[in-house]
DNA sequence: CAGTGGTCTAGACCACACA
DNA sequence: GTGTGGTCTAGACCACTGG
């Protein structure tokens, strides 16, 4: 790859830096770069795109606050895999009642109840865009703690965005890992909206509670790195032995 | 204020612009900048610490992200003052239901139920790390938007940190930045835990909702600068014209 | 040891606000 | 114009990693 262009006019144009981070993002999102991969030294950046170190650096300070990135002293910067837990843990904040105060030490695994494809109906349509007779994947799960069930979900996929997938391909615990190694996904973030709401008699016995109990509902949809929904996901959590943490900065 | 003391050793000392950081936090909690203020310029307070403008200016920068301090190009950096729209939000999550995709653009007012103060009960003395015997305030109010109530909510405030609160002072829309400008207390952060329970029957006729009905309880800490807990706040809010929104990156 | 990222400095120029 | 923050550069030195 060449030097930056230069923009026609100063005074439109973004600050270096930030053309910078766009060709550096462009590479991530093409594939250039692979989720674990080392990327070369900031000095060689710098010297391929013709800007200075610093410029760089700013660049890749950006990406890493971003969570894109890990720079290891010593080593070098690399394409963040989502593997550490504190990333593993970013998406997922249901925590024991008495875990309260740490960060969830424990991560429930998975039983799979449910796993087809269908035809898109008009809300999924909506939400990732898609024409008329597209298939969609939706996948029925519940998530457990030993042998107590913390809740049930329905994750659904459009098929265009995960060739290759089976009805017997088991989702890993860290999907947006899975996601990103095997279909080239990289998350950058996710919208939750949260309800409480009375617990539907199908879903009652998955839970082991009574139907219209009140439940925490959490429809998430996942954001790629290009803007596109790459996964909606409705969670029907059990409240009465854990919560939804958050942190507002 | 002198230049800033040099380390013992190198090997243990923190980041030149961490301690540069920290100096200046201590300016604001000592309440010797107050929100709304002009701080010096980088030059100014480069050459008052004894280092260079780009160290000042990254200490600046991290301050900002952190939304302690606001920039302005061409004017100055100034304390933030939770004034302006976006930080009024920051701390705002419920969205009504019609209003998905944007950001909350009405914000509810309030009507207060009681105002009066009271010996703190073991949790309150757990939450705010208080002796026996101490005082602590409780506020309840409601808070609507036209004629529907949206959601009920006892705020805690001890004492001791808000010396002066009377028993018809009304907080304003923006209480945290009511605790900066009148206490000195300025919110770094909130911890927030979610569930969803059945309404109380005391509290059913204010939400005019049946007893029972799921409802999304929102229990808050806020966190001061200091570390200190300085608000405990229990939300029970209307889940079904209104959501929590969420975004994780 | 060489190579990487992390910190710090000094100085230049630009864009914006306001008198 | 002057003073502010915003960007960019060049170069120095430190701390960490691994051969």
């Amino acid at each position: 790859m060449a030097a930056l262009e230069k923009p026609a006019r100063k005074l439109e144009a973004q600050p270096l830096y930030a053309r910078v981070k766009g060709a550096l993002v462009e590479r991530l999102i093409s594939g250039q770069w692979k989720p674990g991969a080392m990327l070369p030294s900031e000095f060689a950046i710098a010297a391929e795109l013709g800007v200075s170190q610093g410029t760089v650096r700013k660049s890749l300070d950006e990406m890493t606050a971003q969570g894109l990135l890990v720079r290891r002293q010593g080593k070098g910067t690399f394409v963040a895999e989502a593997a550490d837990t504190e990333i593993l843990f970013r998406f997922y904040r249901l925590t024991r009642d008495e875990d309260e105060g740490r960060t969830a030490t424990r991560f429930p695994d998975s039983r799979y109840l449910a796993q087809f494809q269908n035809t898109a109906n008009e809300e999924e349509r909506r939400i990732f865009n898609l024409p008329h007779s597209a298939k969609v994947w939706r996948i029925d799960r519940t998530r457990h703690d030993g042998a107590q069930t913390l809740l049930w979900e329905r994750i659904t996929l459009p098929c265009t965005l995960f060739e290759g997938l089976s009805e017997t391909t088991e989702l890993p615990n860290n999907v947006y890992r899975f996601y990103a190694k095997n279909f080239g996904h990289i998350v950058s973030h996710v919208n939750e909206k949260l309800k409480a709401v009375a617990l539907r008699e199908d879903i009652a016995p998955h839970l082991g509670l009574e139907k219209g109990t009140p439940v925490l509902e959490v429809d998430r949809r996942a954001i790629a790195l290009d803007g596109q929904t790459i996964e909606w996901r409705v969670s029907l959590c059990r409240s009465d032995v854990q919560h939804y943490r958050n942190v507002l900065r």
